[in-house]
DNA sequence: TGTACATCAGTGAACGCGCGTTCACTGATGTAC
DNA sequence: TGTACATCAGTGAACGCGCGTTCACTGATGTAC
């Protein structure tokens, strides 16, 4: 199927579709600019009127797969069980769609996981980094989490989630049984929860962690411009 | 500094040695086969006769980093404060441990991470996940789980640590502050040890996870020999 | 509505590169007698 | 202790490859008048 036209139309994402097709048949790391180029249609130097290096289309499809994550993240939460009022169902349904992404699509998972941080002044949205937020602070809000514990807490239930994730992308960890994974995600939500609950120390005051994406937000002043602050 | 004789004496370990160099150098892909014999001072073909190829040769890295962690693991456990009889200071201590490990040789730590599961015939002695699994075991002895609680329980902790030095090595957690990846990992490994305690749902019968490292323990019979298994 | 022209988004050839791996070879080592 | 010889562990040249990126170019598009 040639081509109609010299000018494609929208190149910049065909070269994103034709790059994350790519990832998930042959790896993260297992396609070059010059494929993507070529399974478009289009000769290998037309990606750089749409992006600076192969670097750049690396971080242009992680992020348009994070933002698209968010929203499954929401509509996860949104779709949860509420009958019983148990408002944890909302977090486990969270927490239960990230792992559930990653066993899924678990190349292109990884080529999101390596790529790092977000760039200072791309805008994901909805990040799912502020997904998870927004729901601890719903639970808080619901009493299942107190004001001291809320500080943080976010980087707790992150890592725990993240780490399954990564554990069984990686193939660090294996199940044989598709439920396995979503019983796992069950307990370390809810044990990690009832852990944060019932902690003595409060964590107000601490050093604090910050995830790339917060740094991104926190780093603009109010009402002043995106900055390139941030790049070397 | 030319090598004086011609033969080596252990070209094998001096190539792991110029490749883990390498990827502190240059990441945990920023290398190749050539450049690691080059700096032995040996042609590229010399390696040949101590691995199959350059991803045996990434994978004997890895494993050998492995064993070392774990020796690592299991002397911070030992050099945990005893005094106030708190049975999870062992336990912070070998989470500790992880973490500053991942932070402080960030690119061998990705490299030992995507290299994936171990191979099923090698010999990590000691895995950090035995090692983990031990402390586990001793903590509950010492009361601070259930018996319910126990199966599994590993994946859970692990998964949280995991996490947190996945997060923090990748960029995508951030700290100005060292002590605030510590507080972190106390606050972690609390939170879920806790909320494991006081689980209310047994885990026992749920669909297990399994460990590539257990894995290759369980498929080994009682008095059979080390076999391909699990190759293709 | 027609035309001139700037700009945009492609082409295709080339550059320069290092890579993993193979192969026939040879120097060094160790062992049996 | 000396020697023949198998084996081990190197060499060095070559194969075949695809890669990211640059460059001078040209066809297509859209806009001002």
């Amino acid at each position: 199927m040639a081509r109609e036209r010299y000018h494609h139309g929208d190149l910049r994402t065909a070269l994103l579709d034709a790059a994350e097709a790519l990832v998930r048949e042959r790896g993260a790391d297992g396609w070059s600019l010059r494929e993507a180029s070529a399974r478009t249609g289009v000769s290998p130097s037309a990606a750089y009127h749409h992006f600076a290096s192969r670097d750049a289309l690396v971080h242009a499809l992680s992020e348009r797969v994070l933002a698209r994550l968010g929203d499954r993240l929401i509509h996860a939460c949104a779709a949860a069980p509420s009958q019983g009022a148990d408002p944890l169902q909302r977090l486990i349904a969270l927490g239960r769609s990230y792992i559930r992404w990653a066993v899924e699509d678990p190349a292109v998972a990884r080529l999101v996981f390596r790529a790092g941080a977000t760039d200072p002044d791309s805008v994901v949205t909805p990040h799912p980094h502020e997904v998870l937020g927004a729901e601890l602070d719903r639970f808080a809000a619901a009493g299942g989490l107190s004001a001291a514990a809320r500080p943080g807490a976010e980087f707790t239930v992150w890592a725990a989630l993240h780490g399954l994730a990564v554990l069984l992308v990686d193939g660090l960890v294996h199940t044989d049984d598709e439920r396995a994974a979503d019983l796992q995600v069950e307990r370390l939500v809810r044990a990690v929860l009832a852990g944060l609950t019932q902690e003595e120390t409060p964590s107000a005051g601490w050093p604090a962690l910050r995830s790339a994406h917060t740094r991104r937000l926190a780093g603009r002043q109010p009402g002043s411009e995106p900055t390139t602050r941030g790049k070397r």
